[in-house]
DNA sequence: TATTATTTAGTAACCGGTTACATTAATGAT
DNA sequence: ATCATTAATGTAACCGGTTACTAAATAATA
C-alpha cells in the first residue's frame, strides 16, 4: 500500500542505496542527485517505514515506560516529564500500565524487550517484594538500560531517581517543632513499602534531632490511602493527651486528616497542626493552607530521560557506574504547621 | 545477540518454518515435533523479534493514543480505560502527548503512521480549528482506524466516543429550576470550543424549557481555567440584582468559583446555589457536597478501545459506516443545588 | 595523456521473522 | 505390494529498509 524504497529508486532513476543515503542524510551523495531524489520523495509522499528500519539497524526509536498507575498523579507528571524530553530526542514511548501488579509489571518488560525498545523508565509495582528471584532475573537479563523513578527494587542496583523520604519527612516533622509543638503524632503509610519506613524514619530522626521523646500512642500505623487517614485521625483525638500536631506520611492520608479535623469542627492550626507529605494541588483553592513536603515530579521524569539518554550515549563504553540521584523534597510552609496559643 | 529463529532451528534440527509454525501455534505440526521444538525454545531462552514480525507479517501489535494533555485527569482516565482493554487483547500503546498543540499532533499521527500501528485513539489538540485543510488530509490520508474521545474534528466523520454536552449541562440547570431558581447564572467555557458552546446551549435550553428568560448579565464567558471561574463569580457577585444560583461549565471554574464564594464568606448552597460540569473527586473529602454533571471518564476509553476493535474486525469488508456514540452525562445531586430560603 | 586518488553510485547480502510452494513421509485403498 | 491421499516438513522468496563492498565516474597528479 505505501510507497517503498524501491518504488522510489525506480521512479528516480537510482538505486535503493542512493534513496536510503538522502534520507538519512548520510554519506556522500552528490548534491544535484539528492534534490533530485528529494523532489521524487515528496512527490511521491514516501516515508520509511519504522519497522523496516528498525529491523535493519537492529535499533528503535522507542523507549518503554511502565508505571503502577498512570491516574496517580505522581506518575502522570513523571510522564509528562519523560515524555517532553523524549520528544525533543525524537524518541517515542510504549507506555504500560501495570495497576500495581507485578505479574503485570513482568510481562510488560517481557513485551518490551521483544519490541528491541532502547531503554525502560519503571516505577515498579511494589518495592514491599521480599527477594523475588523470578523478577529480579528478568529485570537484570532485560539487556537494556533500565532507569527506576520514584520507588526502588530491593537487592538491585538500577540507575534511579528518587526522593529522600527521610530528608522530607524530618523537615516536615522539624518544622512542626521549630514552632513550638512537643506533642506531634505521626499517621505513618504502610511500613513495607520504602518510602513509608522512611517517613516515618524521618519523623524519628526529627524527633531525637529536637530533643522530643517519641510516644508509642502517637505513632499510627496506616495503608496510605484515605480512609485509613481518616480513622487514625479520628483514634488520635480520643486521646486522653491530645497531640498538638499531625504529620501524615502522604496526600491521601493528609486529606483523610483534614476531612476527621474538619467533620469535628476542629480548625488547623488553631485546634490542631499539621504538615503532610506530598503536595495537593487542590488545597488552595479550598484556601486550606496546609503545609505540605513537595516532590519535584516532573522534574524527576525528566532527570529520569536524562539518565536513560546517557545511558545510550556510553552504551559503546560498556558498563559504566550506576547512576543513582536522590532529590530532596522540599517543605512549603503555609502555615498550618504554626502552634497557637490559646487562652 | 538475542537468539533468532535460525539458531533454535539449527538446534533442534528442524527448518526455521517448523519454528515459526510452533510459535504460532499454526497449521499441522506433528505432536512430537511440537513438543521437542517447545522444549528447546524454552532451554534457549528464545522469543520471537516482535518487530521482525511486524516487517513481515506487514502488521503491528501496537496502537497510538494521542492524548492533548496526560496531566488532564479526563485524559487520564480514558488511557485507563484504553489500556485494561487493549492489555486484554494484547495490543501495546504508543503514547503521544501533544500539549494541545496542534502542530505535535500533526507530527505524532506522521510518526504512528510511520511505525505501522493497527489504529489510533485520539483527543484531538483543538477542535477549534476552522477548516484547516493540512490538519484533515493528514488524519484522513493516514490509512489506519480512527477514533475520536471527547473532542471532535470539525468538518470530519470519525467513529468517535463523547459526551452530550447539551444534554449534560441541560439537566444541572433544570436540576435548579425544579429548586425554584429563576435567577441562574451561567459562567461558560471558551465559545470557540464545541463542548463550551453545546454547555452554554445546555443552559439555553434549560432555560428556555423551564420558562425562563436568560439575562445578558448572567452569561460570563470564562477560559475553563480556574482564574476565569474565580473573576468571574468575582464580577456575578457585584451585580445588583445577584443571581440566587451558579452554572459552571467544566471542573477548573467550578473549583474558581468556589473559591470566590468562600473568600467571601458565603455558603452553598444557602447564599448561592452551585451546580458544576464534571467531576471533582476531591470536593467530598472537604465535605462538600456539590452536584455535578459527571462523565464516564473511563468507560470512554474502554468504549473507544472496542470500536477500534470493531475497526480491527471489519477491515476485509471496508469502509462500513463510521459509529459514534454520544454517552450521557450523568447529574449527581448532592444538595448544593437546592433553593434556600431565608426569612 | 596516462595514471592514480577521490567521489559518487550500484550490487547484493543481511536484519529475523512468515509463508507459498515443493518435497518427503506416513497412511489408506486396492 | 503399489499407487493415491493426506500429513508433516523443508526451501527459499519476501517484508522494506541498511550497509559493506564493488564499480564507475570524476578530479587530481605526473
Amino acid at each position: 500500500m505505501a510507497v517503498t524504497i524501491r518504488q522510489v529508486a525506480k521512479r528516480a532513476g537510482v538505486s535503493c542505496a542512493t534513496i536510503s543515503r538522502v534520507i538519512n542524510n548520510s554519506d556522500t551523495v552528490k548534491p544535484k542527485t539528492r534534490d533530485h531524489v528529494i523532489k521524487i520523495i515528496k512527490e511521491m509522499g514516501y516515508a520509511p517505514n519504522e519497522v523496516a528500519r528498525s529491523l535493519s539497524k537492529n535499533e528503535t526509536k522507542t523507549i518503554g515506560v511502565v508505571v503502577p498507575d498512570i491516574n496517580n498523579p505522581f506518575f502522570g507528571d513523571v510522564i509528562k516529564g519523560v515524555s517532553m524530553l523524549a520528544d525533543e530526542h525524537n524518541l517515542n514511548i510504549l507506555l504500560c500500565d501495570t495497576n500495581e501488579d507485578t505479574e503485570k509489571e513482568k510481562n510488560s518488560l517481557r513485551m518490551l524487550k521483544d519490541h528491541r525498545i532502547r531503554g525502560i523508565i519503571i516505577g515498579p509495582a511494589s518495592d514491599n517484594n521480599e527477594f523475588n528471584g523470578e523478577y529480579l532475573s528478568i529485570l537484570e537479563n532485560l539487556g537494556i538500560p533500565i532507569v527506576l523513578v520514584g520507588r526502588d527494587v530491593k537487592y538491585s542496583n538500577f540507575d534511579g531517581v528518587f526522593i529522600d523520604n527521610v530528608q522530607g519527612a524530618s523537615d516536615g516533622v522539624t518544622a512542626l517543632i521549630q514552632n513550638g509543638h512537643k506533642k506531634i503524632a505521626v499517621i505513618a503509610g504502610s511500613t513495607d513499602s520504602k518510602p513509608g519506613r522512611d517517613r516515618l524514619g524521618g519523623y524519628m530522626k526529627a524527633m531525637a534531632m529536637g530533643g522530643l521523646t517519641v510516644r508509642e500512642d502517637y505513632i499510627l500505623h496506616g495503608n496510605f490511602k484515605l480512609e485509613s487517614g481518616y480513622e487514625l485521625t479520628c483514634q488520635l483525638l480520643e486521646i486522653e493527651d491530645r497531640p498538638t500536631a499531625i504529620f501524615t506520611c502522604n496526600n491521601m492520608m493528609t486529606l483523610g486528616c483534614i476531612k476527621a479535623l474538619s467533620e469535628q469542627g476542629l480548625k488547623i492550626p488553631e485546634d490542631m497542626a499539621l504538615v503532610g507529605f506530598d503536595e495537593i494541588e487542590l488545597l488552595e483553592i479550598f484556601n486550606m493552607q496546609i503545609t505540605v513536603i513537595a516532590r519535584p515530579t516532573f522534574e524527576m521524569g525528566r532527570i529520569a530521560m536524562e539518565m536513560l539518554l546517557e545511558r545510550f550515549d556510553k552504551r559503546e563504553n560498556q558498563g559504566s557506574a550506576t547512576k543513582r540521584i536522590t532529590l530532596n523534597a522540599e517543605l512549603k510552609c503555609k502555615g498550618s504547621e504554626r502552634f497557637v496559643h490559646r487562652d
